[in-house]
RNA sequence: GUCCCUGUACCUCAGUUGGAUAGAGGGUUCGCCUCCUAAGCGAAACGUCGCACGUUCGAAUCGUGUCAGGGACGCCA
């Protein structure tokens, strides 16, 4: 059993027999930065004394009186009332085995029976993906990846906006291109998209249909359908290198079919209403500060409309949680969603939207806007070329979503200790190394010979990743992860440089610490895989 | 004007939901390879946690006020 887990259920039993019911939820475990306060400790006496109507160093030495010792060397009661709890060598040591026994399974948590529909990226497919696309594709992906982890039933689901005027300028700009591969007479639609990859489409259907298109009732049709998914194949395939997937691709255009916009404002009639010939929603009788349009005056339907039937459809196929990641700028969005999803008797927390802020690129210690090759914003495959993935990826979700980011691409290309990324696979790849150079000598997965400090701080870090992954899945924070990353990589490091792994003249510690490094080298690897990065053998 | 986010070292940011002497990386300075990967380790310097009250055993964290920066507020998506 988790070693912080076991330690709450003693403490919140040794309160229930003083008189306290606690639930093992509300006991805080500390790890205590100072070897001197011991392993963990524990607040509870403080925060619960005054329920108990004693003063906190009574309180502790009750709860001290009442405990369950097992697998604890002692327990001291420090300043104003904290409980400070010194475990067995062995009770540590035991984290050893188990890692090495679950192997890519160490941390995971267990079946929640929980569904979460996790919607992101969602960009337009009218180009490519730019940055602001590649951070929520980021941050999305390794928060599906922490919840699956975490125990939750996780669907990732794209958006696609195949409906809308922008998809009629994709289509206008596609035949212009068309025109001119022809030789005919052409004109670039003004709002239309003006860029390379339109050529490309252009070219790629003359390749595929010649000039058929010009004796079509309905090319414009054509041309919307075919130019969304030559867009949304490129899009998928730079996803693809980038490390993400999707289980569902929803399309507007289908949600806008069988009336579906309708028979949904038929539903909501009792909130809707009509004003100088467009239609609203009353919104306002819930959480957003005015009414929206939901049908303008000419009779189309704005996005919003839409976008409730997209989000009640996805209710209705029996999610317990919608999570939308979504950039800042939709910042005004979120109550006017919540409302229609209370309007429907949905209490408001089911959506949920995590903002993304913007990212600011530094270059040679200067902001750099442009992508080199097109000129235009910097694309993920830009991002993936120049950078790589990996450190792609890491750099994405190393900060808070909610906090603006500035990405240092000189770092990020660096291969030194400066950079984060090569800092945790460099420990990884040395682990493996050491690995391999004791592989003749079994492993103690009892790991008995573990006395150094710099082996035991290991080891209670090794201890608490399953803690550190539920909370990043609560959170939906994966730069939890890689703050826990980090701590281990200079863990490791440090461990690696005190203590001589491979001696032939001494195997009892040898095997002991080959079964620690083993350990390490696991639970490295399964956190960079909840962030999808790779975790190299060699380097 | 209304609402949201942010304010912690020279820079970029953590801070375990209110705990013990506020941390990490970059940058700066110094030391460490005859030995498992020096893409590494150790040490030094750097602070009015924007400011002021309040809540209590205890506040960077919670509340109120205030200042500063950013963003959102369309019959746009």
């Amino acid at each position: 059993m988790e070693l912080e887990l076991s330690l709450k259920e003693k403490i919140v039993k040794a309160f229930m027999e003083i008189g306290l019911t606690l639930s093992v939820d509300e006991i805080i475990i500390e790890h205590s930065k100072d070897p001197s306060h011991g392993d963990f400790a524990t607040n509870a006496a403080l925060k619960y004394s005054k329920q108990l109507g004693k003063n906190p160093r009574d309180v502790a030495a009750l709860v001290i009186s009442h405990l369950d010792m097992d697998g604890i060397e002692k327990v001291e009661i420090a300043g104003p009332g904290f409980i400070n709890f010194f475990m067995k060598n062995d009770s540590l040591q035991k984290t050893v085995r188990k890692i090495i026994e679950e192997d890519s399974n160490y941390g995971r948590g267990e079946k929640k029976n929980f569904k979460i529909n996790v919607e992101f990226v969602s960009a337009n497919p009218t180009g490519d993906l730019h940055v602001g696309h590649a951070r929520g594709a980021a941050i999305g992906d390794s928060i599906c990846r922490i919840l699956e982890y975490a125990g939750y039933d996780v669907t990732r689901e794209y958006y696609i906006n195949d409906a809308g005027s922008q998809i009629l300028h994709l289509a206008e700009s596609i035949l212009a291109r068309y025109r001119e591969i022809l030789g005919l007479p052409f004109e670039l639609p003004e709002d239309g998209y003006h860029g390379e990859d339109v050529i490309q489409i252009a070219k790629q259907i003359y390749e595929e249909i010649g000039d058929k298109a010009l004796s079509m009732d309905d090319p414009i049709e054509y041309f919307k359908l075919r130019g969304v998914e030559l867009e949304l194949e490129k899009i998928k395939n730079d996803l693809k290198a980038f490390g993400v997937h999707f289980d569902v691709f929803s399309s507007e255009k289908k949600i806008r079919e069988n009336n579906a916009i309708e028979k949904e404002i038929e539903c909501l009639h009792n909130y809707v209403y009509e004003d100088e010939g467009a239609l609203l929603l009353k919104t306002s009788d819930f959480l957003d500060d005015k009414d929206r349009v939901i049908r303008k005056s000419n009779g189309e339907y704005t996005y919003y409309m839409p976008d409730i039937v997209y989000h009640v459809d996805k209710m209705s196929r029996g999610f317990d949680q919608l999570v939308v990641v979504l950039g800042a700028d939709h910042h005004g969005y979120i109550n006017r969603m919540k409302s229609a999803m209370m309007m429907h008797g949905y209490k408001p927390e089911v959506y949920e939207v995590e903002l993304i802020q913007m990212v600011r690129f530094i270059k040679d210690g200067k902001e750099y806007k442009a992508s080199k090759r097109t000129g235009d914003a910097i694309t993920l495959r830009d991002l993936c070329e120049e950078v790589g993935v990996d450190a792609t990826r890491y750099f994405f979700v190393m900060r808070a979503a909610s906090g603006h980011l500035d990405f240092d691409m000189s770092l990020a290309v660096e291969q030194s200790s400066s950079n984060p990324v090569y800092y945790a696979q460099y420990a990884h790849a040395r682990l493996c190394s050491v690995l391999e150079q004791g592989k003749d000598i079994p492993l103690d997965i009892n790991a008995s010979h573990l006395e150094k400090e710099s082996e035991k701080a290991l080891l209670k870090h090794l201890s608490t990743f399953a803690n550190v992954v539920s909370d990043a899945a609560k959170e939906r924070a994966p730069y939890k992860i890689t703050n826990y990353i980090h701590d281990l990589a200079e863990l490791v490091h440090s461990f690696y440089t005190e203590c001589r792994v491979i001696d032939r003249d001494n195997l009892d510690v040898s095997a002991s610490r080959l079964a620690l490094c083993k350990a390490s080298q696991i639970t490295i690897k399964n956190a960079l895989t909840l962030i999808g990065v790779s975790a190299p053998e060699r380097m």
